[in-house]
DNA sequence: GCAATCAAGGTTGTCAACAATCGTACAGTA
DNA sequence: TACTGTACGATTGTTGACAACCTTGATTGC
């Protein structure tokens, strides 16, 4: 049934484990905004020097999750109400245009998928599962813009995801109205796959001001 | 007259310094697309060790803008069709945001600066001077985004900024419109300017498609 | 003539040590 | 008491050397 049996090996680099395994902590809300990270530590805790380490602390820098400071050290980016709206406002530009190019090419195929995941969503909400709920919310929005094959629109919403996994984090557990939560995506996925342009934009713009005004609610 | 006598001062490490350089060297085509770069050779040039070159050369990764293959070394991003496609389409994702933005809150302000930038392609257009031309060009689609006042659209379109460097300057010299792409500019801004969400988007969507046609016809 | 093998060269990947810089605590002085 | 100068500790910034790896070309055997 393997329609490749052998595929091309390519094991990633030392840095980029490390970074993954870095983004993931800071995503999860493991490694908190503000804390420090120490090259030398971190160098001691996986075994290696630290030229792997700084490489892969250097990624993260870029991608805005840590902000480095000459000679003192690097920390864990903290999000502010302006950085929020920010995140996404960047986040739906993306999703935006991901969307459009979704309903002139993919249409049937991409909502279908895209509803797949809403049902996932929707049975973390019965079996009221906030942390698979939240995994699934992103999930949607990854999907969605990956179907784009759109290599620099999905590189610049990878960044934006993760930024917003540390946001949701943030408010775990402290919002409710899942069923909301879950009719919304729904509502964006039937809209792509009927093609819908302008109600798919409306869907995601609404979206995301839902999403800042319950985040800034609680932020505020 | 001055009103901060005393600014802080930050200079820049050297890892950013090279790696502006190289970004320079590689928008205006002195390092050509397929081109290898070797760690020890610029460090040697630039008098420093492999270390901040290494960081340097990993940040153009980030950004697409070279690729790296292992033990093989890094080179210049070459771009097919495909990658024309993908630049312009998620350029105009972020700059359909950032005029959005714009028309919601800066509308004059900006407008006259667009036109401002408008205005010094029209001198370039009329003097003949193709490289001007393609640096006012650049610089309007610069501000724009600029004045949006959002980080993270301005620094996913800053790499974005320096491919499309990278794709005029293969075809400098090759087209001859001036009169278009100088006038498609003006209605963005003066779109913008009116506070005309719809105009703008059509005219922004307009202005990508017009530069793929000429991109794509000189390319294939 | 052709294929497989082997060696050499070059490049990146990794490492440990050293230098530079910054923040802090503490003592000294007006 | 408040301010200045100084020494210390910690962290990053930088360097040069070594190891791993891939590519390439020549050489050998068939």
């Amino acid at each position: 049934m393997n329609s490749r049996p052998l595929q091309p090996i390519a094991r990633e680099s030392t840095p980029c484990l490390i970074a993954a395994q870095l983004r993931q902590h800071i995503a999860e809300g493991a490694l908190a905004p503000g804390e420090q990270l120490v090259e030398m530590e971190i160098a001691h805790e996986l075994g290696v020097s630290r030229g792997p380490v700084r490489e892969a602390i250097q990624r993260l820098t870029q991608e805005g999750l840590v902000v480095s400071i000459r000679n003192k050290g690097v920390f864990v980016s903290e999000f502010e109400a302006e950085d929020l709206l920010d995140i996404y406002e960047a986040r739906t530009a993306v999703e935006k245009s991901a969307a459009l190019l979704l309903c002139s090419r993919d249409r049937l195929r991409a909502g279908d998928e895209l509803l797949r995941c809403v049902e996932r969503m929707a049975e973390a909400s019965t079996a009221e599962d906030l942390g698979a709920m939240s995994e699934a919310d992103i999930a949607f929005h990854e999907k969605l813009v990956e179907m784009a094959a759109s290599p620099r629109l999905s590189r610049m919403h990878a960044t934006l995801l993760t930024e917003t996994r540390m946001c949701l984090n943030r408010l775990e557990g402290r919002y409710n109205d899942e069923s909301i939560r879950v009719s919304e995506h729904r509502g964006i996925a039937e809209a792509i796959r009927e093609g819908n342009e302008d109600l798919a934009m409306r869907r995601l713009e609404l979206h995301k001001e839902d999403a800042l005004g319950r985040l800034l609610h609680l932020h505020g």
